[in-house]
DNA sequence: CGGACGGCCTGGGAGC
DNA sequence: TGCTCCCAGGCCGTCC
């Protein structure tokens, strides 16, 4: 399930790989993928992370928008000489570069999407690797709404790039309960958590993201960070800082994993 | 308007 | 072994 980490390493491999690059043709597999009419060829003049979307800058009216979301995959590879043109399992769609390299889409759960978009970009809230991510607008928008901090985590129009990992992972570093109504947050835990959405993230894009069963880099490989998880999916198992059992919880029916000792006050 | 919730989709794991 | 059931969750549409 790529968040912003995983985007965010994508796009780091796609820019020194691709950015720059004419692209001669492209297949789209799959219908569901969404709408797409670009024209061809065009060439990537950049290649940017837009919340959890990724984003070909074109030479063209247009540019073309990526969501992996849950199962997504982008490979890279350089083109085979006997390459077929039919879609390999899963794939939906296929991109061609003049360098030789061709870009492959897949994605089982078929959720993700591809996009050639003329007009604004979907409305993403505040960057969290951006210079305005500061602590006093975070506290500013914690106030402002009553929601268990949980599920505002996960709201892409007030924060961008968050998902169940890394909510999960930065209320635990913050020692924040994840139930907590967001205007019962001090100002303090208001900047404790700002600092720990950062670290986490920082940390994970550091680590290549992170790998549960289906996001891989643009080579194939798979990221580290699950190594390093303090309470993702780590239910029934002993907090790293206390030692006492990690609970998993549905909240506004996402399951949150948290530590109800040293995230007490829930 | 804010917030809660169902639907989309498929593979994989649990349970029998 | 093989079947059924349920879960994973980002985002959107719908409803209250």
């Amino acid at each position: 399930m790529p968040e912003l980490p995983e985007v965010e390493t994508i796009v780091r491999e796609l820019k020194r790989k691709v950015s720059g690059e004419k692209l001669v043709k492209f297949q789209i597999f799959d219908k569901r993928i969404g709408r797409f009419a670009a024209p061809s060829p065009l060439k990537v003049t950049a290649i940017d992370r837009h919340g959890k979307y990724i984003i070909f800058h074109t030479n063209r009216a247009g540019k073309i928008l990526f969501h992996l979301r849950m199962s997504g995959r982008l490979l890279l590879k350089k083109r085979q000489s006997g390459m077929s043109s039919l879609p390999e399992k899963y794939e939906r769609a296929r991109f061609y570069f003049a360098s030789g390299l061709v870009l492959q889409f897949f994605d089982p759960r078929r959720f993700g999407t591809i996009e050639w978009r003329k007009e604004n970009l979907p409305e993403i809230g505040l960057n969290p690797l951006g210079k305005d991510f500061v602590a006093e607008k975070l506290k500013n928008i914690l106030s402002s709404r009553s929601r268990a901090i949980k599920n505002l985590l996960l709201d892409q129009k007030i924060i961008g790039g968050l998902g169940n990992i890394y909510a999960d992972e930065s209320l635990w570093l913050a020692k924040i309960h994840p139930r907590r109504k967001s205007d019962s947050l001090s100002g303090a835990e208001a900047l404790l958590l700002r600092s720990s959405i950062v670290k986490v993230l920082r940390e994970a894009i550091k680590k290549g993201g992170f790998t549960l069963r289906d996001y891989r880099k643009t080579g194939g490989e798979s990221g580290r960070y699950q190594l390093f998880r303090k309470v993702y999916g780590r239910a029934g198992e002993p907090c790293r800082r206390c030692g006492k059992k990690i609970a998993a919880l549905k909240i506004g029916g996402r399951t949150a994993h948290f530590c109800p000792d040293c995230q007490g006050g829930g």
